[in-house]
DNA sequence: TTAATATTGTGAAGATTTTCACAAACCTAC
DNA sequence: GTAGGTTTGTGAAAATCTTCACAATATTAA
């Protein structure tokens, strides 16, 4: 089935705005789907759905549509959503402390299991059952707690020395807050929140608008 | 100069990033900087940086390169980051909180002006200098403010009473935490966050690695 | 069974984005 | 002023992504 042919970035996130109507129409308890409704419900065409969609195999009916709790299984399987994930958050600072407090994440399956920060005045804390470790024990806290994913919610200046720690322990994929170009070794993924850059996205749209007729 | 093709999602970004570089070269106290140095520094190559920065005409000096503060404030002008944006804070919850609380929107020319919020006890509250408003003084105080911009960090449940508000206010840009796809009049600009589907990218990426050699 | 209607799945066409490759422009040294 | 070494700016080619359009398949009704 899983044809694994390259899938675009836009794809995936298109995939993962599709998994979330999905789960809405569930919780509304609606059976089935068109490519048609699910184009209004996300900013696309109907194509585009069925195009997407078919990625991995065909789950529709031809005259029906999809029926959507099997249509929302299978595209929660493509995404990684048929298991819970690990995830260590680093820097125990606001951000982080919005994160792990923000119900919606372990909800999805993405559990916090460990928090750290270098700073000794948080260290030891607790937060949410958790309680704050020193990032030098960082590998072997990870290493005993199978974390497999990092939230990296820290200043910039502290990204060398925190990602060496990550690095030695293996992780694979760090979600990152941090506003610079983390460099990795191949095979670990990262996806970053910047959200000064969805403002000059904006911002930008402005000057077009008002430069223009 | 501002020839106003259409510049692409992905183009916009990519001057985003190049800004965040060419700022921290200023200070460093580089004066100059090539298309090659600023490829290492993104994730991009040499060829995509010079497209994207003549895309809005050429500052670059062949055999040279481009001069640093220069190209940061051509950028800078481009992004509207020229001038200062006035934004309102809806929902005073805990994303809110670390939002309002991070210096770095401040910093870059974007002003928290007012918070609002629906929930009785959060109103009247004070939060980093500002009072917390009642959601249906939206239009007058944002008009009295000039707010441009709203960040919109509220459940789903909330968001069609307050796009109303926004609506009616002439808001033209908003930054929207909610997990919703927001319908908005033309004309509005709308930049999604949401970090659930950034782990599902983890995620997905990890689904793929496992299911090839 | 057949006709009418709905909707998927997908090649092919079209549009957009990225990469390539090289002439043009600039600097330094002599 | 000329030669040698860089690096930009940009058409053109290549690659990727989106839209189109329609055959294939399913349902319902009579």
């Amino acid at each position: 089935m899983a044809v694994s042919r390259k899938i675009s970035e836009s794809a995936v996130r298109r995939l993962s705005l599709y998994l979330r109507i999905l789960e809405e129409l569930e919780r509304k308890g609606q059976n089935t789907v068109s490519s048609e409704e699910m184009s209004g419900r996300s900013a696309t065409t109907a194509a585009q759905v069925r195009k997407d969609l078919s990625l991995f195999g065909s789950f529709g009916k031809r005259g029906l549509g999809y029926a959507v709790t099997e249509l929302a299984e299978r595209r929660k399987k493509i995404l990684g959503r048929d298991r819970r994930w690990r995830g260590a958050l680093v820097g125990a600072g606001r951000i982080g402390s919005a994160l792990v407090e923000y119900g919606g994440f372990a909800e999805r399956g993405y559990d916090v299991v460990a928090i750290f920060d270098s700073d000794a005045s948080k260290v030891g804390g607790k937060w949410g059952g958790l309680c704050v470790r020193d990032i030098s024990e960082f590998e072997a806290v990870s290493n005993d707690e199978s974390v497999e994913m990092v939230i990296l919610a820290i200043p910039v200046e502290a990204v060398p020395s925190v990602m060496e720690h990550v690095e030695k322990a293996g992780i694979r994929g760090i979600l990152n807050f941090a506003p610079t170009k983390l460099k990795v070794p191949l095979g670990v993924a990262v996806k970053d929140v910047n959200m000064v850059m969805e403002l000059e996205a904006l911002s930008f749209a402005f000057s077009q608008e008002d430069g223009e007729g």
